[in-house]
DNA sequence: GAAGATACGGAGGCACCCTCCGTTTAACAA
DNA sequence: TTGTTAAACGGAGGGTGCCTCCGTATCTTC
């Protein structure tokens, strides 16, 4: 951002404007379509050439992430403050159900995060990084003062959360989410007594017969 | 059966070939490409032309369908067989645990009904219904045994299911899931508060290291 | 074998993806 | 101001996939 070591031009007023003018279209048409709406529209929407999207944003992915990146970073500074509460294990929790929250009027989030992770892009590396460190926070936290079992990573989490989030287009999603995480955070608390036997569970293979 | 004084005619031995072969090259493009694969590569690779294609499986949907019928039966069958153990609470651990595999070797599948439920079609109808009441035999049990809360849909259940599951590609993801379920499994069942002997073995907390 | 019913195939119209390049325009120097 | 030039613009165009439509081919039945 502020580098000046070398002397460069100043960016062309007319490429900030429109890029800026394409993040907002983005952000209404995806909102509305979803993350597979057309970007001949994003640009139309924008007063545009599909040119100028595509310079600006060369996969759909980095046009994403650019809309959704401040989405992010909201979430991520919750879990900041959420790292003062007094009970640990219920701050977690509350970031969840804050996330859920989001979720819920930013629909095209989810599926675009989604859409990414299966992709491996950019969008996916940074709010994937990003949201890890925000439960990482939460969790190491939590861990530390012996209330939660440690073995869980927060890239763990996070993918539950998200997967669970997926199927939010369900009726009754949201509450049947809440109640998840719910049992979710139960299963992470240390429990004070009984816990603690070994889990050697296998999968019952036998079962599944396999298909040629 | 026969509302009509005509009786059926047999059905065209041409028709029912060619079902047959779209099928197969079905199962073939979706494994390979994902459920976004073309579907005129499907019709090249059953020898057939694309109007056939439609007139058999007039929506995208409706050839996941005829494919992963078969699949989604399995598992079904499975909790069938699963009924029968000693401890419910296992059962149903187990029943996850395979159902973790099966994503693992049918990567097309899941990415199919993730698609399907939202576009709420007749392959998330079908199979939603079949594994969810493939959950619920699983789960009434376990309740009824007083050894699971009895709070949880077995529609709740398989959505997190099934978005945990959504991150198949990232690395380890499987690993992930089984960890996730556990804890899920862990938090789903019923404190046995009263019973809390002193076997205090607490979890070494630095002792699991985060696998990532 | 003839008559109908049924299924076939692929051309065609549409939407979208993304690239390429001639034209326009803003930043900077004189 | 004016000229120079790098940067940005826009949209045509070639490609692919979706889905429909209908003339033709094939199967079943009598």
């Amino acid at each position: 951002m502020d580098d000046h070591t070398d002397q460069t031009r100043k960016p062309r007023a007319d490429a900030v404007r429109n890029r800026e003018r394409v993040l907002e279209a983005a952000k209404v048409v995806f909102s509305a379509g979803g993350p597979e709406a057309s970007l001949e529209a994003v640009a139309k929407g924008a007063g545009v050439g599909i040119g100028t999207l595509y310079r600006h944003f060369p996969t759909r992915e980095d046009l994403f992430e650019a809309v959704y990146r401040r989405e992010v970073e909201q979430l991520s500074e919750l879990a900041e403050q959420l790292k003062n509460a007094k009970d640990p294990v219920d701050a977690l929790r509350r970031w969840l159900r804050s996330g859920v929250e989001f979720v819920a009027t930013k629909k095209g989030m989810v599926a675009a995060l989604a859409l990414a992770v299966q992709s491996g892009s950019e969008l996916h590396a940074f709010s994937f990084e990003r949201l890890t460190k925000a439960i990482a926070s939460l969790l190491d936290r939590a861990a530390a003062a012996g209330a939660m079992r440690a073995d869980i990573s927060p890239e763990d989490l996070l993918r539950a959360f998200f997967g669970m989030c997926y199927m939010h287009d369900q009726p009754g999603w949201q509450s049947s989410v809440l109640r998840m995480l719910d049992v979710f955070v139960d299963g992470l608390r240390v429990r004070p007594a009984a816990k603690a036997k070994a889990r050697t569970v296998k999968p019952a293979k036998a079962a599944v017969k396999r298909t040629r």
